[in-house]
DNA sequence: CGGCAATTTGAACATTTTCAATACGGGTGG
DNA sequence: CCACCCGTATTGAAAATGTTCAAATTGCCG
C-alpha cells in the first residue's frame, strides 16, 4: 500500500498545502517565499545554524550526514520530494542535523524560523506540540544503517552511543534486526566490544563501561 | 550532539506535553486516557484499522513490519520511548503501517482518532497541516534497511517498487548509500535485475519494465 | 529440579566489499 | 561538428565480512 505523496503537482499557492493553510485564495497571505535551486546546489549544511524551514514544491532533495570525523563519509540518509518539509529541526534544535542538496532542479518555498514559529501558532496548541514531538523523535532516532556503515562492531558501537539506554530493554534479536544484522552477528560484535573493554556484558544486559573506547570503535565525532 | 527526548519522567498530566497542551492545570481536560501494557503485549497490528493514537509516557515500544508475505519476517523498524507518539498514521491512513509491541512494561495514554482529530484543531491550521505532511513523509519513506533484508538484489528491487520514481534523479552513488551498499554492489544488482527483465537500464536512468517480476524478486506482498 | 526459549559459539558457505582497471557519456574547446 | 577529458558507472578477481546451520550453554519459570 503506497501512500500518495501529493495528489497533483503544485503549480500555484492555492494548490499548495502551505498556501492553503495560510488562507491563500481566502484573503490570507503565505509567509513562505518561492525559491529555486539548481541540481547540485546545497540548501543548508549539517551543523550550520538552523535559520530557515523549507517546503519542497517540485524536485528532489537529498539529505546526508557526515559519517566520519573528517567529513569524508557521504552518508546519504533520505530523499525529500514534492510535499515534504525540510529543515524542520529548526523548531527544536539550534543547528541543522543534516545537509540538504538538490539533486534535480528544485522549486521550493522557505521562511525564517521566527516567521514559521508564529505562523504555526501557539507553542501550546496540541497540533504544534505533536509536530514538535514528532520532529524530536525523527531527529533523535539512531542514525539508521546508512551506507555500508563499516562493519558490525562499528554499527553496534554507534548504536550503543546513541540509543544505548534501550539496550537493556529490547531483546537482542530485535536489536540485531534494527541494526541490520542477524542475532549471531550482534552477539559476536558485543563479545568483541566487551573484549576491548568498552562494555560490560551479561546475557541480558549491556552496560557501557568506557564511552571513549566506544567512540573510537564507532569512528564518529560527538 | 544528542537531543534529549524528554527533560524528565512524566509522572502527572501536568508534566506531560499532551496534558499541558490540553490545558491540564489551567482548567483544561486531556482527552487521552491512561493505559498500561505489560512487556510482550501488542498495542496494535500492522494492517489493522488505525483507530487510536498513543502517547508513550514511560517504557519502550518496538515497531516492526512484516517483511515477507507469510508474515514470517520480523522486521524491527524503530524503537519508541518516553515522549513519542505511536500510531499517528491514523491521521493520514486507514490502517496501521506497522505493529507495535511493548518490550518493557509501558505506561501510555491513548485516544480514538476522532477525538484526536478534533483535539488537534482545524485541518487547515498550519501546525496541523505540517504535522500531517510530516507523518505522510515518515510513513511513505522507503522502508529502511531493516534487518538483513535479504541480498542486494532484493533490497534494490524493493526500493525500486517504493521509491522508484527518484531512481532517475538521484545519482547512483547516493542511491547505493541509501540502500546500505557500495556503488559497485548496486551496479551489479541493477545489472541482475535488468538481465531478469524487470527493468530497463541505461547508464543514468532506470525504468521499471515489469513490476510483477520486480515484486517477485523483492519477495514482498503489495 | 527439569524444560523451554533465547543467546552464544563454531565451522562451512555466501555475499559483499575492496582495489584496480576499463568503459561510458557529457561537456569543453578547437 | 568533432576530438578530447573528466568524473561516474561498470566489471573482474581476491579478500574480508556476515550468514547459515547445527550444537552447546544459560537463565528464567513453573
Amino acid at each position: 500500500m503506497r501512500l500518495p505523496i501529493m495528489n497533483e503537482a503544485i503549480t500555484s499557492c492555492v494548490m499548495c498545502p502551505v498556501g492553503r493553510s495560510s488562507g491563500v485564495g481566502h484573503g490570507g497571505h503565505c509567509p513562505f517565499i518561492d525559491r529555486a535551486r539548481q541540481a547540485g546546489e546545497f540548501l543548508y549544511f549539517e551543523g550550520e545554524p538552523a535559520t530557515t524551514v523549507w517546503f519542497v514544491k517540485r524536485g528532489t532533495v537529498l539529505l546526508s550526514r557526515a559519517t566520519r570525523e573528517d567529513g569524508g563519509g557521504d552518508g546519504a540518509r533520505a530523499v525529500r520530494r514534492d510535499g515534504h518539509f525540510l529543515g524542520l529541526e529548526a523548531l527544536i534544535a539550534p543547528t541543522y542535523v543534516d545537509s540538504a542538496r538538490a539533486v534535480t532542479a528544485v522549486k521550493l518555498c522557505g521562511a525564517p524560523i521566527e516567521t514559521v514559529d508564529s505562523w504555526l501558532g501557539g507553542r501550546d496548541a496540541p497540533a504544534r506540540m505533536a509536530l514538535e514531538q514528532t520532529c524530536r523523535m525523527m531527529y533523535t532516532e539512531a542514525p539508521r544503517a546508512a551506507g555500508p556503515d563499516g562493519n558490525a562492531v562499528r554499527r553496534v558501537a554507534r548504536w550503543l552511543l546513541t540509543d544505548g539506554s534501550t539496550a537493556g530493554d529490547v531483546p537482542r534479536r530485535f536489536v540485531a534486526n534494527l541494526l541490520g544484522m542477524v542475532p549471531e552477528t550482534l552477539s559476536r560484535a558485543l563479545a568483541q566490544l566487551s573484549k576491548e573493554g568498552a562494555i560490560v556484558l551479561t546475557r541480558r544486559t549491556v552496560r557501557v563501561r568506557d564511552a571513549q573506547v566506544l567512540r573510537t570503535l564507532a569512528g564518529t565525532p560527538e
